[in-house]
DNA sequence: GCTCAAATCTTGACAACGCCAAGATCATGG
DNA sequence: CCATGATCTTGGCGTTGTCAAGATTTGAGC
């Protein structure tokens, strides 16, 4: 490792390593894949990188500052993979249906233009971004593990500023998506971010039993996948338009 | 050699310490409510119990071994309350009320009890049933992370048989109630597995986001929790009820 | 060009951890 | 009554996060 000295080419600058904190983190990403979240060891991320076993305290003043950092990139990510979803008309449709990873393995490939030129349904806005968010989290259970590592029961503080911007950034295009619905008379009138909170409580804990294997005896077939994920959605929808339709009508009492 | 365990129940009497396999159980859940599951060690739990730093070791081949036996009682507790918020009218509130440690936050309120003295409703079990797994993991926080604490990823084999024979058991409950809503005409028809895996990542969903300090901002006031966690509940009723009169007229096209 | 402060990385150390291997202690069956 | 095995203690090994001090490099000012 004591080579690559080599000059920067459109990098930062070339201090003694180059870029020293983009490679801690890449390989941080590379050892949580294989290894774990348990597994990750400032001590080795440094040896991945070929550095002392200190040099990573002058990037990361703690380790629950690298994970910070990774788990920024991660809502990063999970923002880009909504923001194209928002944008790209049908895009998870026959994408997200071929090869559905095992627990910890491959990834549904990323969406492709599609083709159909209705105008802008809200409900398909809404699955799509659901969509997105479920296929995002379940090709990178890692990163969803770092995303949403448990902070405040931790010895740890408040998350980042950054930390706590990107994510609600990433929530805000559920939020969008619901007050597209509402606007279409697809959803109950109301506070948007209720209706934003439940549509994120069913994306998240479908991904988040998933990526945990949690529902590997449940869903044997990768096809369950996305019929599984889809019929969540739809279900959604569908209380909502019921609920907007007759405003009291599903919910006789509770 | 050491298999002929006379596992019986309550056969361990006093050997050396009496019962240190219960005492190291619940310094554990002591410290782990305190500190975290990150900061759980074993040998601060075999310190709290006032044994050497190797003792746990006798009982517990490793420190996963602890946090699997852990996760045991937690779903145990988990089941507990699901089944009495299934038999009891409106019992799930006062046995979970107690106190919310939450992301530090209060309570939410319980529920007012039921008006309706109609005989069983299939719709009402099941708000209960949600009710009370929202209830249980968002007065257990600590309980819920240890429980789905991710295993796949790690270098950790499978969960022992007694791990997924008791969180197989609390499952149970769920779709036992998506079974009595399916016969009662209010849930569409069709594997009550995929009903109930929908429930079941809607109130995962939420409750951990909930339990992870993740909804901090999006629900300030502790009474709107319970309004939240009911309005979840009430639209996947809704969706269940509308799809159950028309099957196709919510889901026009995906 | 040279110097110097600051940023960067290395070396070494400390306490704590999980885990292992012996030895000590104790209840109980033969 | 004693031996056996389960239980617990002591000590140790390798690893980790974190800190402190020294070595090395960078960029800026003179």
């Amino acid at each position: 490792m004591p080579a690559a000295k080599r000059d920067s080419p459109a990098a930062k600058r070339n201090y003694h390593h180059g870029d020293l904190r983009r490679a801690l983190l890449e390989a941080a990403w590379r050892l949580v894949a294989e290894k774990g979240l348990a597994a990750l060891t400032l001590r080795e991320v440094a040896r991945a990188a070929g550095v002392s076993h200190a040099a990573p305290y002058h990037h990361f003043p703690t380790r629950t500052a690298l994970l910070d950092a990774l788990a920024v990139e991660g809502f990063a990510g999970l923002d880009r993979a909504m923001a194209e979803a928002k944008a790209c008309p049908a895009a998870g449709d026959q994408a997200a249906e071929a090869a559905i990873p095992g627990p910890g393995d491959p990834v549904p490939s990323p969406a492709e233009p599609g083709q159909t030129p209705r105008p802008v349904d809200g409900a398909d806005v809404m699955v799509r971004i659901g969509r997105a968010y479920v296929d995002f989290a379940c090709a990178h259970p890692e990163q969803l593990q770092v995303m949403f590592r448990p902070r405040h029961l931790e010895s740890e503080g408040p998350p980042p500023p950054a930390l706590a911007e990107i994510g609600a950034k990433a929530y805000g295009h559920l939020a969008d998506a619901v007050r597209g619905c509402q606007e279409q008379g697809l959803a109950p009138a109301g506070d948007p971010g209720e209706l934003a909170l439940s549509a994120w409580s069913l994306v998240h804990g479908f991904a988040s039993l998933w990526s945990q294997g949690q529902l590997g005896a449940l869903i044997p077939a990768p096809d369950q996948f996305a019929r599984q994920r889809d019929r969540l959605l739809r279900n959604l929808q569908a209380g909502w338009q019921a609920t907007a339709a007759a405003p009291d009508a599903a919910s006789h009492q509770m």
